[in-house]
DNA sequence: ACACTTTGCGTAAACGTTTACAATGCCTAC
DNA sequence: GTAGGCATTGTAAACGTTTACGCAAAGTGT
């Protein structure tokens, strides 16, 4: 079988604990001839620890799990760098576990693959818990925090504001003299997405314009729900402006108008939420919301080793609006 | 502490052993009354397993490890995405971890933490493993396959045949009327870029074109060394045609064509290797070297469970070109 | 020379499972 | 009535570590 502490111990010629603690480092422990002898037979023999075995007496290891929905969310991978840089600084091993979307069997199972090993942490990045998922997580007592996403204010969350994404992106709009603006392509009963419209809502009330159910089309962030809200618009509306809940659907809607020879941005500013490098390779390149979602992930790892007590359960990550060739 | 199958035991009024074999589901060694009060007592307790312990016993998880590069390595997602539904259809459980770009040290780290415990395998998507990590894989008698990339050709790999990709590539421009034809931000000193290099010349060689040093330029398949490629170009040759080595190193040199009035595709043609996404969303749309992606992660995931001895140490993901608006 | 402290190391228990083996009771066949 | 078989369950060892505890040797201060 493989090589054990105990194969090093007997070809070091010193006990098991030992060598232990020449493993854990114990300085203080060990004298430095002993350490040689070992370290050699640790060479030598080319042992490797169980972290089974460790982590079943130490109940405890140092790695933390991120949770993202599936391979698909471009914007996840950039709060899973910052995660990753992080958790480097920290000594923490960082694993990834995609979820599948939409369906509590996969989540169940990816939640339970997690808690059942003695994880330091769950991060879950934008990713919506159904029912029971949601018990399992709650129950585990592993500190986790929700990134990019909620399912409450009770549990622990760091994101951008997203009333406030919807109120400033309208309000960009309205201010650049758009009166008929659409929001196009979010889950309207997720967390987020209820926020959002809600803030588009107040922004468009605050200023006295009027709005129209028309104005707002359900989709699932994707380049091809962009694209098919174009075509709606076009037949159902007048809409001036248009706010894509994610680049994609924001480059959706530009290269559905070009298909239709609407002209961005002078027959129609569009304007994407999150500013990922998508939007400046495209063009025309796209104004965008930008989330900071480096600074989310950072913030999202030192809240998951907070002082419970000490912070306030959720964060909000301030955004910017940087202003591009589509408005 | 935590509930152990102890407690369940005890609460059942079963010994551990009969526990265990319910949680395992050995139908044959268990009445159905006994498990329907462990069962009951699972519930009631909230017991979950401890899989250190587990995988202590049993020296085996089902959990295969999935490598990559960075969170940046946009295609990685679709291999990634393959897979994982290969994995849930075999029971397993996929973590993913990132490993530096380019840090030897990081890949030890990351490898270490993965070769330490039970991992039914290991997927390295498109990452060039450095001396000491190397052996360190090669030791563990961790069943591992390469994806996307390769050391030599003793290990198993599964990738596109780049040698091929690079001759067909440039078969494809000379057969267009092109003579003098660019090759963008590989890394030359890889495996990959080594086969993709060999197939140009090979093609231009086929073909009596002559070659220059001019037109291969080093770079890192990102989009900005794309676009610092195209400069080159301009500056120092009078190139027609280019293939670019990501979709996103092509979208760069057509951009910066773009903004030195090199109109695309009537004074430059672009060529971009990989056919992600990326390619369609852009424009104009970029004609492409299309892998598969897909069919390369099931792959792998097969090899990695193959009979060693019954397999080829490597295999080739057949691949195509798709026309798009850039030729 | 003595008592006390420090340094270095070994012994053994513990972590939560799985599983080989043994034990029990019951059933069937003679 | 006895032997053998089967179904069901329990006992205990094992997996590879960490670490509390204890002990010996060496050092220190008087």
């Amino acid at each position: 079988m493989s090589v054990t502490i105990k194969d090093v111990a007997k070809n070091a010629n010193v006990s098991i604990a030992t060598v232990s603690r020449v493993l854990a480092g114990k300085k203080e422990a060990y004298s430095s001839s002993t350490e040689r002898k070992v370290k050699k037979a640790i060479r030598e023999l080319g042992y490797k620890k169980n972290t089974a075995a460790v982590e079943l007496v130490t109940m405890h290891s140092n790695v933390i799990a991120v949770l993202v929905p599936t391979p698909k969310t471009n914007f996840a991978m950039k709060i899973i760098d910052s995660i990753q840089k992080g958790a480097d600084m920290k000594n923490l091993n960082v694993i990834i576990l995609f979820v599948g979307d939409n369906d509590e069997k996969m989540q169940i199972k990816a939640l339970n693959n997690v808690i059942e090993r003695p994880v330091n942490g769950i991060l879950l990045i934008s990713v919506e818990l159904f029912g029971d998922a949601v018990n399992l997580l709650k129950n585990s007592d592993i500190p986790h925090v929700f990134v990019s996403t909620a399912i409450d204010k009770e549990s622990q969350f760091v994101s951008s504001d997203d009333f406030k994404i919807g109120y400033e992106a309208t309000k960009f709009l309205i201010e650049k003299g758009h009166k008929k603006i659409g929001l196009s392509s979010l889950e309207k009963n997720s967390f987020i997405g209820r926020q959002r419209v809600s803030g588009y809502l107040a922004a468009l009330n605050d200023y006295h314009l009027p709005h129209s159910n028309d104005w707002i089309v359900e989709g699932d962030y994707s380049y091809e729900s962009g694209f098919s809200a174009m075509q709606h618009y076009k037949e159902n509306t007048d809409i001036t402006a248009v706010i894509g809940a994610s680049d994609l659907v924001a480059i959706g809607i530009i290269n559905a108008a070009k298909q239709l020879n609407i002209n961005v941005p002078n027959q129609l500013a569009v304007v994407s939420i999150d500013g990922t490098y998508l939007v400046d390779i495209v063009s025309p390149r796209v104004t965008s919301v930008t989330q900071s979602f480096f600074t989310m992930g950072e913030t999202a790892l030192n809240m998951l080793f907070a002082d419970e007590n000490a912070v306030s359960n959720y964060m909000y990550i301030p955004f910017k609006i940087d202003e591009r060739e589509s408005t």
